[in-house]
DNA sequence: ACGCACCCATACGGTTGCGTATGGTTTGTG
DNA sequence: CACAAACCATACGCAACCGTATGGGTGCGT
């Protein structure tokens, strides 16, 4: 018999398929509904093959957000690197990537994420990570923009408090164009 | 035999008794996790008194959206009220009220109502209701500070964004003094 | 006092999901 | 080829829930 879902000779999973597959679901349904036996049919086996690979669900959910922290701080490290003088476009440009509709997978996971932190005790320590690591890359840049500690310091947590509040916002049909208006908050954020 | 929970004789629950019980549990464990039988045992009676209110368990869903989506409507022309000359302040004062940690519980039903609309239409009908009239308080202040429109609706935006986006960080550890940031930051959205 | 509406308990069948036990198949290695 | 490790299927027990069926108790109108 051929693998049902491909139709090929299966290809043996591995620990990171399966954290990639959680992501998925993560990201659609949350980590509430996260669970073993959907995310094992979804891969096109059974959960035999899931308790081979982690201990348990729990095991699971600690390497999804494992996986996620690493990927965001490099991810924030990379969007936040500028040449000197070109801090302000970095800013803006991170404003445009974590705050764009553009990126509705990413947000969706971030959204989730930062939902499964309002109760695990583990999402809430990876979230401090990160949101530390991103306070601190952004600055970074305000600061060599020549702006005191305090004010760098408040323009940072404004900017990630915004782009995070507005993705989860529903502000169609309030304006005509949003865009505009997304890009006025940007400059006075940024600038 | 008497009540186990209150050891009175049973006062009759009736439908509002369920749903505020059940947005309880929605601030505490999000709606996903809104079980009947769960509810009903915190309620001190079993689930054969549940289908007597409800129809079925979407029935108290909706009962809860609708419930929050009043309140909610209620709070915000409460809050955005202000006499000729105090707009400023009434700015500030909503800035304050929804963004502080002094309003724990409401900022968890918030956190969870807003997540629930990622996945639930009904929600998501509700969200835009409650959004779409809180950007218009704002917006009406804005105005009567002298701003012009594109002005107005885009710190409208830019307040509600950073209040919700605000309640979902983690930056203690960030600052040793958050509140004075915070202050700095509402001075710049309002002002 | 009788009946009925209101409110709730108990019991049941069905579904979904966790974790374990056990055995089969495939792949690499001596 | 033999054998073991890696990988997966099948089957089971257990728990949490949903929704229904059914009957018991309490209060109120007549």
């Amino acid at each position: 018999m051929v693998n049902a879902a491909a139709k090929l000779p299966r290809a043996a999973l591995d620990r990171d398929a399966w954290i990639k597959g959680a992501i998925a679901i993560l990201a659609e349904h949350g980590a509430e509904r996260l669970r073993v036996e959907v995310l094992a049919k979804r891969l096109g086996v059974t959960k035999g093959s899931f308790y081979w690979h982690f201990k348990n669900r729990r095991d699971l959910l600690d390497a999804v957000l494992d996986f996620w922290k690493e990927g965001r701080i490099r991810d924030i490290r990379k969007q936040t690197q500028a040449e000197p003088g070109g801090e302000v476009e970095a800013l803006l440009h991170t404003i445009e990537v974590y705050g764009s509709a553009r990126n509705r997978k990413g947000i969706s996971i971030e959204a989730a994420v930062r939902d499964w932190a309002r109760r695990d005790a583990q999402a809430v320590a990876v979230v401090e990570e990160v949101d530390a690591e991103r306070l601190a890359c952004s600055c970074r840049l305000f600061l060599a923009c020549g702006l005191d500690a305090e004010e760098a310091q408040a323009r940072s947590v404004m900017l990630y408090a915004y782009v995070f509040g507005v993705s989860l916002m529903h502000c169609g049909g309030f304006t005509a164009d949003l865009a505009t208006l997304k890009t006025w908050i940007a400059e006075r954020i940024a600038r």
